[in-house]
Parts: structure tokens; sequence; C-alpha cells
DNA sequence: TGATTTTTATACTGATTCGCATATAATTAT
DNA sequence: ATAATTATATGCGAATCAGTATAAAAATCA
């Protein structure tokens, strides 16, 4: 009895999402149609609204799997607890490799890049937006806050949250030039760097 | 005989350029349609052709006089050579202005909050945008440059290149906050410390 | 005045957009 | 088997889109 009742449905939601994200990451929200997701999905647009509701609310389940997923590695990285320095590299990195979408994609952070566009349109979108970058903050401000308490900044008269919010700088950064595929754009070089002049050596 | 032969036109051009940027910064490239930006700018959609070409040309046109102003404007900053803490705070102090448009407008920058979106869908607003981002990376690398020269940075060993992408970087980040509108962010703060740990004070 | 040149104004085109209405297919319950 | 339920497939419709064709308007030149 663990069947529903009608048809069965062709398709798996989740997989579903993943490839309307897909589509949205490259296209944007603006630039993508429902007949491009139909295709990507599989789904045809009526399917489409019947499972996920109309577009934007297609996009906003898309973002949120997106963010809900980045926002889980970004963290793998920074509760390693290999000491401050180590863990903030392993943080970009993850965060690198998911811009670059496995091969080399270059498709930057699918919030960034594609939700800044929409917030004047879209307040939902923006407030989205300033939600998952809030949750970001957060979680370097609490790294950096172990980070003092264990005695591995400099200085200990540190701002957790301000630290916290100059290192998303430079994942935001690094979200745009990947995106832009900056050819004097060197990830390693600017990582090391970073976090070397955050930690203040 | 200065003036010209036909019919004298009803729009100057500058002021038209800019009107249509203000439609792109706050809709982006896929959200403006010729429509929008032939109200915005009083001029008929066949004007805007003649003038202009089609939608994406004019879209690179209006981003690349707001580029030309804009890193005007950074250059100014950098160049008063008050000393590079000063001098980096009014970097940014300027650049936060035009990203507040005036009024509180919260519209971040019009290339990077735009032009991301379509990096993948056209490739000459992708090197657009990657050049843009190389010129504000150059005229900070030089400002580090002759910080170092004249002795205002503690490590005399920093490499200015790398010091001016982590500059940048903050810039980045400012012009998605503001876009974003996240209410826990505090620009000067933001600013004020990142300077600061830049500087490795 | 009349010819030429340039811009503007109106309106059209063909394509694409999102959303939905209707009919059909596939499954479970009775 | 028949009914009920859920999903799919086809296709419509009203709106919007970018771009252009055509004609009128406003200026200069001869």
């Amino acid at each position: 009895m663990n069947r529903r009742r009608g048809r069965p449905r062709n398709y798996e939601p989740d997989a579903a999402l993943e490839a309307a994200l897909c589509v949205f990451w490259k296209q944007g929200y603006a630039g993508a149609s429902l007949d491009d997701i139909s295709a990507a999905t599989g789904m045809a647009r009526p399917s489409l609204y019947a499972a996920f509701g109309d577009k934007k609310s297609l996009y906003r389940k898309c973002l949120d799997k997106y963010n809900r997923n980045f926002l889980e590695k970004l963290e793998a990285a920074l509760s390693a607890d290999a000491g401050i320095e180590e863990d903030l590299v392993n943080f970009y990195k993850a965060a690198a490799s998911v811009y670059r979408s496995g091969d080399n994609e270059t498709l930057g952070c699918a919030t960034i890049c594609t939700a800044m566009n929409e917030t004047t349109s879209h307040e939902d979108i923006q407030s989205d937006l300033a939600s998952a970058l809030d949750q970001i903050d957060t979680i370097l401000a609490r790294r950096f806050k172990r980070a003092r308490k264990q005695g591995e900044l400099k200085s200990a008269s540190a701002d957790p949250r301000q630290l916290g919010q100059l290192a998303a700088a430079v994942l935001h950064s690094l979200a745009l030039r990947i995106r832009a595929d900056q050819s004097s754009f060197n990830d390693k070089a600017f990582i090391k760097t970073s976090v070397a002049t955050i930690l203040n050596f």
C-alpha cells in the first residue's frame, strides 16, 4: 500500500530540479524559458506546473536546493578543524569546485550570478539572495570565533563577524571571476594570498 | 554650416544612453524590453536602432559608458595620494556611492550585477565583464605598487597584484551586498576593517 | 520653390513567451 | 470490470518580444 493511487509519475522530482537548476544556472532566470527547462527535464510544461508551480516558484526551489547543498559542503570544510588556515583554503577549494561545476564550465555561483539580476524586479528573490549571503557570513563568523577562542588568530581583538564578512568577500569575488572567466586570474594564488592576508601572516 | 542636413534629432545621445542604462541596471539585460527602454528614453524603437544598433549593442554601449565613468571615479580616489589607507577608504566610498545610485536605491554595480547573468549565453558580454574586472585589478595593483615603493606596506615582500585582487574582492562583495540589500550589513564597518586587514594593521 | 537628407511615427511581422484547458493514459480501489 | 485518481500529452490563447517596413515630418541645399 506504499504506492500512490493514480498514474505513476514519469520523473524523479530531485533529478528534475537538478536539471532545471542547470538551465537557470547557465541562462539566468529571465533568460531561461520553460521550454528550455521542459526539454532539459523531459517533463512537459503542465507537469512542471503541477510539480513545482510557476516559473518563479520553480526557480526559487532550484536555488534553495543549490544553496543547501552548497552550504553543506562549505560547512564540512570549515568543521574539519584542521586549523583555521587549512580549513579556509579547503572552504574556498570546495566552493571553486562547485563554481567550476566539475568540468571547467566556469559557471560561477548559481545564486550570486543569477539572482542578482532579479533583485529589483522580484523582492522575494532579493530576500532569498540576502539570506543566502547571511548564511555564509554566519558559518564563517562562527569559524573565526572558534579560531579566536583557540588562539589561532594573531590579533585577539579581531572581530570574528567582520573577519567572516571579509572572508565571504573573497568567496563572492571567486564566484564572479570564475563566471567571467578572467584569463589573468589564478584561483590558487588568489586563495592562498587572501587567506594569508586575512589571517595576518 | 555647423548644422547637419536632415531633420534634427529629438534626443541627446548621451542622455538617452544614461536613461537606457538605468533600465538595464534595474531589470538586467534579458529582463529589460526595448519597449521599457523606449519609454525611458522617449525614443521610438526605430530611433533606438538607428542610433545604437540592436538590443545587445545598446546594452554594451550603456555598460561601456558606465564603466568608463565608474573607473574614472575610482582612479580619482586612488590617485589622491593621501596615503594608501585613506585612498583605499575613499575608493570604496566612491564605489558605494555609485552602487547606491545617489538616493538609497541599492542597485549595486551595473556591470557585475547584470552582465554576470549573460556570460554563458553571450561571449562578447562575458569578455566585456572580464575586461572590466581586469581594469579594476590593474588600477589597484598600480596603487599598491606605489604604496610599496613609498614604504606604506608593512610587508615589503607583499605582491601588489595579489593585494589588488584582494582589494577588488572587497569591491565585488560590496556590489553584491548592496544589491541584495542585506540588512545585517554595514558598509562603513566592512570597508574599515577590510582596509585595515588588507594593510595588515 | 523643389529636391535631398535625416529623423520620427505608426504599424506590422513572425517568433516566442507563460500559463492553462482539454483529452488521454496508467495506476489503485472497490 | 468499473470507478476514481493521478499524471501525461497535445495544443490553444493572449500577451509580449525584437526587429523592420513604410510613410510623414522637419530640416538643409540648390
